[in-house]
DNA sequence: TGCGGCTATTG
DNA sequence: CACAATAGCCGCAG
């Protein structure tokens, strides 16, 4: 019931028992709005972060955010959420695509139309509103649209408009809990709705923390690569002159060639006798032997890369001063629901690895997912004979006794299978794969099936993977049957990928509840590794940890174990190391 | 200035 | 050189 602002909130979070859901927004200001099912109460700085804090030790709501953003406010003042239902995350899950907007995800929850949505329309000379009717006093149009003035930013201005908008909050998370319950398997679906709005509360935190790197070990790296740290412009100049001049002193004297411009790249190689499709590196490497030039091309390609993506530059905007690189993570980006982030967290290049050291006194724990893809196909397909595979440390092996073929083979048919390949040694081994494996190949072929005519597919964990329409304009029956083929790829690998991403968010969430005790975080997502930062005099109990929180979410999520049938196993390699790069073990 | 293509890096 | 991603630079259209 609503009973306005001014509710005490401590009475309102007493009666909050674990579990329920509690809207929560951070105003610009620093005021909180709590909403409950008993009504709304707004609490103005300074006390209101410490009144979130105490409310999330003591009493444990699943707190209902907008987005992550809410997140960030309060780890930017030292609160970390141990629940969260992020309305964003679930919307991604429920209707794919990438809107944002509390208009947006409003809309679709209620089945409006969105091409009706309201437009914040800025007040001119000619359209004054009328100060008599403040229509915007109210949160929602008549049509049942959130007024556009309120996404925009009006939510915020007063303790009035704080509370609805946190109250809204909690009305479109019990909104989108009713969609939830009408999916396929709703019991998953909340999980994964669950699990996905943790890591939102787990984004904030890695953006927040960062990667612990040595300043001093980078800039050697980059150093070692690209040269000095440039002292102004035209030092800088110079520097990339001296490195393209490497590379031209072997071509025809007085010719002008860029080396940034691969159709350049390319004159310049015909010029020595040199013919290639394309310049890429692993093309180039063949013909290392043939010319200095090619030689002295893939040796500036490495400088270059070092000295624009990972230079100086990157270091000066993304490690502070404190050794930490910090990058903004997104939970689930791209159709499949992967974790992304920027800053060249997900793409760092091995050579760089040795800069990400422990801080004095700390490790990492280092656990990689072993083979996640196949033994998600076999846990989402639920074929027999491919779960009894992942009995084994190396599935692969099994597979090949089962193919008849070595194991090498064996693993680029899989691979292939999943990834969509039609020619080479993989598709050879793939008729062997549909009879071995018959449950899991028509489990790909059938995904691949609807994508191709652009029927939307939903992940095992309930994520709406929207496959788009087909483009039908003026293009060539050629053209058309491969944009439909590559459809067919994307939505049968999209259906693994988001299965094993789904997992392993889940595995991660896990890891960050249970390492508060340890002092243990989280200090980086890859798909199928973290990277946990912990105390030394807590590493081991943290290894272990690890273990079995993936045994425990693994246990959970694949069904057949809890179906009474044989389980689909799931293993990480786990090493506690000092520096990224060290070996395992 | 925005966007597609090419290239390199990662899982 | 299949599937996914971020990121930088070039060349071209507007």
């Amino acid at each position: 019931m609503w009973q306005g602002a001014g509710v005490d909130a401590a009475s309102l979070l007493d009666r909050a028992t674990p579990g329920p859901l509690v809207g929560l927004v951070v105003a610009p200001d620093g005021a909180v709005a709590i909403a409950t099912g008993d009504g709304v109460a707004v609490i103005e700085p300074p006390n209101a972060f410490e009144t979130v804090a105490r409310a999330d030790r003591e009493t444990g709501p699943r707190w209902v955010i907008w987005s992550q953003s809410t997140a960030s406010a309060l780890v930017a003042e030292g609160v970390r959420l141990a629940r969260a239902w992020d309305l964003v995350a679930v919307h991604r899950l429920l209707f794919g695509g990438w809107e944002s907007d509390p208009g947006s995800l409003w809309a679709r929850a209620q089945d409006l139309p969105t091409d009706r949505l309201p437009v914040d329309r800025a007040p001119n000379l000619f359209d004054q509103p009328d100060p008599a009717e403040d229509a915007s006093a109210l949160a929602v149009t008549e049509a049942g649209y959130l007024r556009a003035e309120w996404v925009g930013g009006a939510w915020a201005e007063s303790s009035e408009r704080i509370a609805e908008w946190a109250r809204l909050a909690l009305d479109l998370a019990q909104r989108q809990l009713t969609l939830i319950d009408r999916l396929p398997n709703p019991t998953r679906a909340l999980a994964t709705a669950r699990a996905e709005s943790a890591v939102e509360l787990l984004c904030a935190e890695l953006a927040v923390d960062g990667l612990p790197l040595d300043r001093t070990i980078a800039t050697s790296i980059i150093e070692a690569a690209a040269g000095p740290r440039p002292r102004d412009e035209a030092h800088a100049v110079a520097i990339r002159a001296a490195r393209d001049e490497a590379v031209l002193r072997h071509a025809p004297p007085g010719s002008h060639f860029d080396l940034r411009s691969p159709a350049q790249v390319k004159s310049l190689l015909r010029r020595v006798g040199i013919e290639v499709a394309d310049t890429r590196a692993w093309r180039l490497e063949a013909l290392r032997e043939d010319s200095p030039l090619v030689d002295a091309l893939l040796v500036w390609r490495k400088a270059e890369r070092m000295a624009t993506t990972y230079g100086y530059g990157w270091l000066d905007e993304h490690v502070g001063s404190d050794g930490r690189l910090r990058g903004a993570w997104s939970g689930a980006d791209g159709a499949a629901g992967r974790m992304t982030a920027t800053a060249g967290l997900h793409n760092l290049p091995a050579e760089l690895r040795p800069a990400v050291v422990a801080v004095p006194g700390h490790v990492f724990v280092r656990a990689d997912l072993g083979q996640i893809e196949p033994r998600v196909l076999a846990a989402v397909s639920g074929d027999p004979a491919l779960i009894a595979s992942t009995a084994a440390d190396d599935m692969y092996v099994p597979v090949a006794r089962d193919l008849g073929v070595d194991r090498a083979t064996a693993k680029v048919a899989m691979l292939g299978a999943m990834y969509g390949q039609t020619t080479g040694r993989g598709a050879q081994a793939l008729r062997g794969l549909q009879r071995s494996y018959p449950v899991a190949m028509e489990y790909l072929e059938s995904s691949d099936r609807a994508a191709q005519v652009g029927t939307d597919l939903r992940t095992f964990g309930g994520r709406l993977v929207r496959m788009g329409v087909a483009n039908a304009n003026a293009t060539s029956e050629r053209v058309l049957r491969s944009h439909a083929a590559a459809r067919g790829r994307f939505g049968r690998n999209a259906m693994v990928q988001g299965a094993a991403a789904e997992l392993f968010k889940q595995w991660a969430v896990t890891v960050r509840a249970r390492g508060e005790l340890l002092d243990a975080r989280v200090v980086l997502c890859l798909h199928d590794e973290l990277l946990v930062h912990v105390p030394d005099a807590n590493a081991e109990a943290a290894a272990a940890m690890v273990t079995e929180c993936l045994q425990e979410v693994a246990h959970r999520w694949a069904p057949h174990q809890a179906a009474g049938g044989p389980s689909v196993r799931f293993t990480a390699e786990i090493s506690t190391i000092g520096c990224w790069a060290d070996a395992k073990g």
